[in-house]
DNA sequence: TAGCTTTGTCATCGATCGATGACTTACTTG
DNA sequence: CAAGTAAGTCATCGATCGATGACAAAGCTA
């Protein structure tokens, strides 16, 4: 068969293929250009689907992204850590910050949700996911007087890193090693446990 | 005159303050839903404008938001700073995060732009402002071998508190005092600094 | 193969977007 | 007061947005 062929041929309908085709897309489109910077249109194209189909897969511009960007925060890493503190944030650095992810987007949906903190569903699910989930037990694992604000600010510097590299694309931290950022942020982070 | 009489009367004609009004609407509304959730007729409306006047005055939204975030990098933070990296930390940490704003808006240009992050252009903007005008010699300041690095790390810092307070509103770091804020960030800086 | 369900396509709607140009009114200047 | 300019108003454009419903075609089942 040639290529002719195979490209004028119909297509095969595969309705788990287009859902995940469209959710690789518009994982790459918000993550590139935020909720509002991108139209269902593009997202289809790129996936080179109807855009009708969105809405009846997902129903809702809203309810793709909220797929798009939903997270299972791993084990070992929200609540019920058993980790020390410094171990604890450089699991989080590896998980939130330097992941390698294998769907396409590349990059961690927290730090999608930020290029979107326009909307104020994203933020408030930006803090249920930050406060809640990730640094939860984290306070606990700190001890000590003000536990709750010392975990904020280990969050405070993981998500600026994460900022930083995705968002700013500053010349070192975006192409330094994840041990080189590891052993400085160990530091800081042990300053803060005394 | 009673207030009716004030209300029908015709508006003074006023170019400068129309401007400015506009200004500070728009530094509201973008503050608030970034660049993509604002619309110019949202920003007239909330300064009793007509939306016509935007154009005529900036040209266009792109421009008025230009202007709007707009921000001149104090003396003694950015280049040619003269203080010690715990106090110039400190400094930031004040002049960025926990500004009180006397402009409407009351959030640094910074934290605006980053609400409108899924935007490149507001994003080379962050760079050149964040690498260059405010991290520019505060590598110098720390000294060592990968000080442009460890420079980078703190700026994440006050990036990331930035973000928990303005975007995420985290419960701790949102409502907790400047002085307690800043002997926590100097312990993280002088960590660095060894 | 006949009939039904699932999957994909197409035309289009109403709202909203940024932006333009013509027009009216107020203020200044001679 | 008259004329000219500056400031504000109004109608509207073309593009794009999210979303809907009718329709066509593919695939399964009997």
């Amino acid at each position: 068969m040639t290529y002719d062929d195979f490209m004028s041929e119909p297509k095969r309908r595969d309705k788990a293929a287009t859902r995940t085709a469209l959710l690789d897309a518009a994982r790459r489109r918000f993550t590139e250009h935020g909720f509002d910077g991108t139209g269902v249109r593009d997202i289809a194209a790129d996936a080179g689907i109807d855009a009708t189909l969105i809405f009846r897969y997902f129903g809702s511009k809203q309810a793709l992204f909220e797929e798009a960007v939903h997270v299972a925060v791993p084990e070992g890493i929200g609540r019920r850590a058993r980790a020390e503190p410094a171990a604890l944030a450089e699991a989080m650095l590896r998980e939130v910050v330097f992941a390698e992810r294998a769907e396409p987007g590349g990059e961690h949906p927290l730090l999608v949700m930020l290029r979107s903190a326009g909307r104020p569903e994203v933020r408030a699910r930006l803090r249920e996911q930050v406060c809640g989930d990730y640094l939860a037990d984290f306070a606990e694992r700190l001890g000590g007087d003000d536990a709750e604000l010392r975990a904020e600010l280990v969050g405070a510097l993981l998500i600026g890193i994460g900022v930083m590299r995705s968002v700013i694309d500053s010349p070192e931290l975006s192409r330094v090693s994840f041990e080189q950022t590891r052993e400085l942020v160990a530091a800081m982070v042990t300053a803060l446990e005394g």
